[in-house]
Formats: C-alpha cells, sequence, structure tokens
RNA sequence: GGCGCGUUCGUCUAGAGGCCUAGGACAUCUCCCUUUCAAGGAGAAGAUCAGGGGUUCGAAUCCCCUACGCGCUACCA
C-alpha cells in the first residue's frame, strides 16, 4: 500500500483503435486511480511492418472521446518517457546485452530459413513447433567467427531446462508453467529491436509499473516475463488477466465479426458514457448490482475480486439499450450539444432543436436522428415510417400522412414537447380515420 | 498435438456451504398506458448452476475426473 500504484495500457499502434484497448484502459485507469496511483499509455510499435503512424494519434482521441486519458504518454508528457518503444530501443539493447553476459541468454545466428525450414521438418514429424537449441552452446570461438563474418544474429533467452514457474494472478490465482514448455525465445530480433516480451518487462520496469493489467491471452506468456523479471534481479510486478471480449461465437473479438474500431462506435453516436457503463459491465460488476452507473463508480468501486474469468460476449443489443438510456436521461439542450456533430451541415438546426424533444424517446444512437427525422425537413423519398406512419399504410396512405403530418406540424403549439406531439399526432389520426394497430 | 485458462437463463451477470424451489439486466412474448411508432409500467417464459464422481447433516459454491470452448504455441502484439 506504501509502494506506489502505476498501470498501464501498451496498444500497439496497428489499425484503427480497438474496443479492447478502451475496454483495458477503463479498467487500468480506474484501479490506478482507486489506488492514487498513475494510469500510463506506452506505445508498443516495435513490430515496424505493421506500424501506423496515424494510430497512436487515434488511440489517444479515442481515449480522450472516452473520458480515458491517461496521466502519462506520448504526446501527454511524464517523467518517464520517452513513451513509444522504438525511442527506447537502447534501453532494450544494453539490457539483452547484459543478459548474454550473465549467462541467460545467448545470441543466436540462426536464418529465418533455417527456422522455416525446422518448423516443417518439425511440422512433417508431426512434432510440436520450437526452437532446437542450435545455437545455445556455441563455443566462443563459433561466436567470435561468426561475428566475425559479419553474420546477424538475435538474442535469445536461455530457458532452464527444468523446473517450473508459478506466479499469482489477481483474478485467477496461482498459475504454473513448465520451464520447458518456454523453448528459448528470441528476446532481441536481427534488425536490434526487442520482441514483445522483453520490451514490456524492461518497460514495466523502467517504468516502475506496479500491475500489469492485460487481456487473458498474455497468460502463457507471463511465466517467461516473471523469468526475465528474475533474471535481471527487478521485482515482479502484480498481475491481473482480464477476460478476453468475445464475439458471439465466443471467438476472441475481431473486425471480421464484429465493430471493434472505436470510430465506428462514435461515428453511430454511442454516447462515450454507454461505452464505459457496457464496457464495465463486461466481466465486472457493482457490489450492489446497480447496472447503470458511470466511470467515477468504477474508479470507487474497483476490486479484481469483482472481475469474473469467463470471456463476455460482446452485445450490440445491449450496448444500444444502455445508450438509449443515457440518450433519454440528457437534458434536451445538452442532448442537442451532443448531437449537432451528427447533423448535416446544410440541416435547419433551428428545426433540428425543435424537432428533438418529439425524437428524444425513439433515438437509440445519435446518429439515428437524421434519417429517424428526414420528413420534419421536407420531402425525403423513402424515409422509414417510424414515427406517425400506420404500418401496415400503403405507399398512397402514408404520403398522405406524411403530407397533412406536415401542415399539422405547422400548427402545433411551440415549443414542441412530448405532449404536444402527442395530442397532435392523436388530433392527426382523427382526422386522417386512422385506427390504432392500422 | 502440447501447455494454459475457462464453463450459472439466448446474452451480460448475482451468487464466495444452508438466505437458491438460483436473483437482476438485455433480448423475446403478454398485458397496461396510447387511435401511430417509441418510451414507461406490470407480468410471462427462459438455467436439472457443462457431465460424472467425491467431501459434508447439507454444494452453483470445496476436491478429483471427463467433455466442450477459448487462448498461446512467430525475428506479431
Amino acid at each position: 500500500m506504501a509502494d506506489k500504484v502505476r498501470l498501464r495500457i501498451a496498444p500497439s499502434p496497428t489499425g484503427d483503435p480497438h474496443v479492447g484497448t478502451a475496454y483495458m484502459a477503463l479498467f487500468n485507469k480506474a484501479f490506478a486511480h482507486h489506488r492514487g496511483g498513475q494510469f500510463i499509455l506506452r506505445v508498443e510499435d516495435t513490430d515496424q511492418t505493421r506500424y501506423n503512424e496515424t494510430s497512436v494519434r487515434e488511440i489517444i482521441d479515442s481515449l480522450a472521446w472516452l473520458g480515458l486519458l491517461p496521466d502519462e504518454g506520448p504526446g501527454i508528457g511524464g517523467d518517464y518517457g520517452p513513451y513509444v518503444q522504438t525511442e527506447r530501443r537502447d534501453l532494450y539493447l544494453k539490457n539483452a546485452n547484459e543478459l548474454v553476459e550473465r549467462g541467460h541468454a545467448y545470441k543466436c545466428f540462426c536464418t529465418k530459413e533455417r527456422l522455416d525450414a525446422l518448423r516443417t521438418e518439425q511440422a512433417a514429424r508431426k512434432e510440436p513447433p520450437r526452437y532446437d537449441g542450435h545455437c545455445r552452446y556455441l563455443s566462443a570461438e563459433e561466436i567470435a567467427s561468426n561475428l566475425a563474418e559479419g553474420k546477424t544474429y538475435t538474442i535469445r533467452l536461455k530457458v532452464p531446462e527444468e523446473g517450473q514457474t508459478t506466479f499469482n494472478d489477481l483474478i485467477r490465482g496461482d498459475i504454473t508453467f513448465d520451464n520447458k514448455e518456454l523453448h528459448d525465445p528470441i528476446l532481441l530480433k536481427s534488425d536490434g529491436l526487442p520482441v514483445y516480451h522483453l520490451a514490456v518487462v524492461v518497460d514495466d520496469h523502467y517504468m516502475e509499473i506496479s500491475h500489469v493489467v492485460r487481456a487473458e491471452e498474455w497468460i502463457s506468456s507471463t511465466p517467461l516475463h516473471v523469468m526475465l523479471y528474475n533474471f535481471f534481479g527487478w521485482d515482479v510486478p502484480y498481475f491481473a488477466h482480464m477476460p478476453l471480449l468475445r464475439n458471439s461465437d465466443h471467438s476472441k473479438i475481431s473486425k471480421r465479426k464484429n465493430n471493434t474500431s472505436i470510430k465506428w462506435y462514435r461515428e453511430q453516436g454511442y454516447l462515450p458514457e454507454a461505452m464505459i457503463n457496457f464496457l464495465a459491465l463486461m466481466g465486472w460488476s457493482m457490489p450492489d448490482g446497480s447496472e447503470l452507473f458511470g466511470y467515477a463508480d468504477v474508479e470507487r468501486e474497483f476490486t479484481f475480486e469483482r472481475v469474473t474469468t469467463g470471456g463476455p460476449v460482446f452485445d450490440l443489443v445491449k450496448l444500444t439499450n444502455i445508450n438509449g438510456k443515457y440518450i433519454r436521461s440528457l437534458p434536451d439542450d445538452e442532448l442537442f450539444a451532443r448531437l449537432l456533430p451528427y447533423l448535416p451541415a446544410d440541416m435547419d438546426k433551428t428545426r433540428a432543436r425543435e424537432v428533438l424533444p418529439v425524437l428524444k424517446d425513439r433515438l437509440t444512437r445519435l446518429g439515428e436522428f437524421t434519417e429517424l427525422t428526414g420528413f420534419f425537413f421536407g420531402p425525403v423519398p423513402g424515409y422509414p415510417a417510424t414515427l406517425l406512419v400506420p404500418k401496415k399504410g400503403t405507399p398512397e396512405s402514408t404520403q398522405a400522412a406524411l403530407e397533412q403530418t406536415k401542415v399539422l406540424l405547422e400548427n402545433l403549439p411551440r415549443p414542441w414537447t412530448h405532449e404536444t406531439w402527442e395530442s397532435g399526432m392523436r388530433a392527426l389520426a382523427d382526422q386522417l380515420g386512422v385506427k390504432a394497430g392500422d
């Protein structure tokens, strides 16, 4: 408790900002702040082949939109920078070399071709793919001559052949792996950049991260990280592996089967507070069982004891329901302010504001407003018959109803409210002779 | 294949040995409100707590096995 609490998210900037990142950001920030600590953003861009420049900006924008801005990070500042891994390469190199000097790692001169061949060979023999340790026991002379020849090399961890590694997961309890499952993983690539596993451990140590809270998919590599901490002689942080968000078929949430981009939700007009509320409900619950709550509540109440272990299915229908509740809870003026960015530039904003109270109860996403209110703004062919049109009307009767609605609208007392609208609709129905259920 | 993690209504979950003939929410259905559509209110249906063994006076809750699902198994993260 006396120790400082520092948590981080470490997304890689390889595409649109991902809901999984928002999900992790939520709990990392909430826990960090719950304990009076810091929440850090670090960009894991060591995979240069997948690097995407605008991505970093978009991640930060998305976090800002959700109210999950970090206390430290690229472009934000902090005393533990740089917060982008490619700017920290010397640090990884230095530490990797140190591991080699201390005999916990070694230079591997195997070419990619050899490794590929090895893998196919193993596959052919139905053996599990694993490094065969070819360079693990090279003599000093062999290493020297390889270097003299200018051969490039990677640095691999020299994993103990015996023993087990156990770590405690704040959500799942003790987890144990046999060391021999690890097969000398590469730590430093031949381009001098670290592999994720080296980078996280080094960065988390130098950034003084106290709790590593990340997705379940990292459980398998945690023993490797623990081993690294031990070889470096560093304190091992607490670990907590959150359940993985799932598609409806229970596979790991993916672009193909879900909208994984935070940008998409924003464009559709999901409110950030609805996103937070929904995400918080995935794998966690409030102690009092309430289901409508905000970030402040999560921050106040979050504990790992209340995190569930099963992977929750990301249900857009439920999100939409929650979103509707938040929309309805907003005062009209505020709702309108939020709505503005979603309206077409040429839309009559005064009219839109006038119409808003009527639409409020029907709005499920801000982005829906335009299509739902088309007929308020003029002849809109093909608008959906959601508001006042009989379900079973013919195209002609629908059109007629619309025309008369417009006349009626202008005669309704202003400002329009839900009530004036309802009574107006009743009057209109009378006028048209429309029966309930028609 | 190997290793690991998981498994309560369709979905999100409550539940930490007796309060559980398993509670809530979303979705579904019915009714009320309403001469539209929603919103709101009230109900209904929906889970032999994955299956099987234990432990115990008593198990959704503890232990073991099996099944199934998922994840990892890259010079990706």
